[in-house]
DNA sequence: CACGAGACCTGTTCGC
DNA sequence: TGCGAACAGGTCTCGT
């Protein structure tokens, strides 16, 4: 579920107090975990006496990164594949895959549903150690056309494994880029270097079109695992194997790439 | 530097 | 109905 719109999404539910509290100027009183590997670092009993009556200043997003900003470091938080966060009354059943709770003072808890355990939880005084090794931030207004053109020729690489690279750009998943290259009508394998400055200026739009409307849809609800978001139902290709591409009709094509399942029109987004 | 394979994990869905 | 194979939103490490 989580690339950068879903990650976006969470951080926004965690703090706008809207179906149940703000995390914001909450204390944490304790964690407690079924999965001693969601703590990555420091260790597990430097983490528990760490985040102790730490209180939540800010929640944000970075990369696919939740950042809690806290009155003593940041704890910062990557959902991988099945990772979910939210906020439950302290009465509510753990479900079978909240694998993390945190306590909180006010009696309600976060809780860290995952079913796959891949997740990971890093807390650290400087984030910026850790996050200063992401690529730019595709929403981000400074991230123009004229860098994004930079970048991509200063690569000789396959488009799509480029752009899910989140040292070249945060936050792209295999949803969000696949669905950007079909907008862009770019086919996944073309390289960097190699395309022309109309197909360049056509992936950094479609980029940020498939990352907004995904925002506006609250992401993406694929599996068991995610409810709520509705961009599922707006795929152009992704995961429509066998259906008829939205611009052309012919029917979707199914190959992998960078050892993910990956999803194009041939006929809109030609090898070559 | 670019790229593929294998790990890490578990749940669901598909094909026979 | 049962059972193994394929597949799943991510990323790291190693070998070529």
């Amino acid at each position: 579920m989580p690339e950068l719109p879903e990650v976006e999404c969470i951080a926004r539910k965690l703090k706008d107090g809207k179906e149940t509290p703000s995390i914001v100027g909450q204390k944490i009183v304790k964690v407690s975990t079924r999965w001693p590997k969601h703590i990555e670092s420091p260790s597990i009993t430097t983490f528990r006496r760490k985040i102790r009556d730490r209180l939540i200043e800010d929640v944000g997003r970075r990369g696919k990164y939740l950042v809690l900003t806290l009155d003593e470091g940041s704890l910062l938080i990557h959902l991988r594949m099945s990772g979910d966060l939210r906020v439950a009354p302290g009465d509510e059943i753990r479900g079978r895959f909240d694998h993390s709770v945190f306590y909180l003072e006010s009696g309600w808890q976060i809780r860290f549903s995952d079913a796959r355990k891949f997740g990971k939880m890093i807390l650290v005084e400087n984030p910026a150690e850790i996050l200063n090794k992401l690529g730019p931030e595709p929403l981000d207004p400074g991230f123009s056309l004229e860098i994004f053109s930079h970048m991509l020729k200063n690569k000789k690489r396959m488009i799509k494994p480029l752009l899910m690279d989140q040292a070249f750009l945060a936050g792209m998943g295999n949803i969000y880029t696949d669905e950007a290259l079909h907008i862009a009508k770019i086919h996944p394998s073309r390289k960097s270097n190699e395309l022309l400055e109309i197909q360049i200026r056509s992936l950094w739009s479609a980029i940020r079109m498939a990352l907004q409307a995904g925002i506006h849809n609250n992401g993406a609800s694929i599996d068991w695992v995610y409810k709520g978001g509705e961009f599922q139902n707006q795929f152009r290709a992704y995961q429509r194997t066998g259906q008829p591409c939205p611009v052309c009709e012919t029917p979707i094509e199914r190959t992998v790439l960078g050892q993910r399942g990956t999803h194009f029109c041939p006929n809109c987004q030609p090898e070559k």
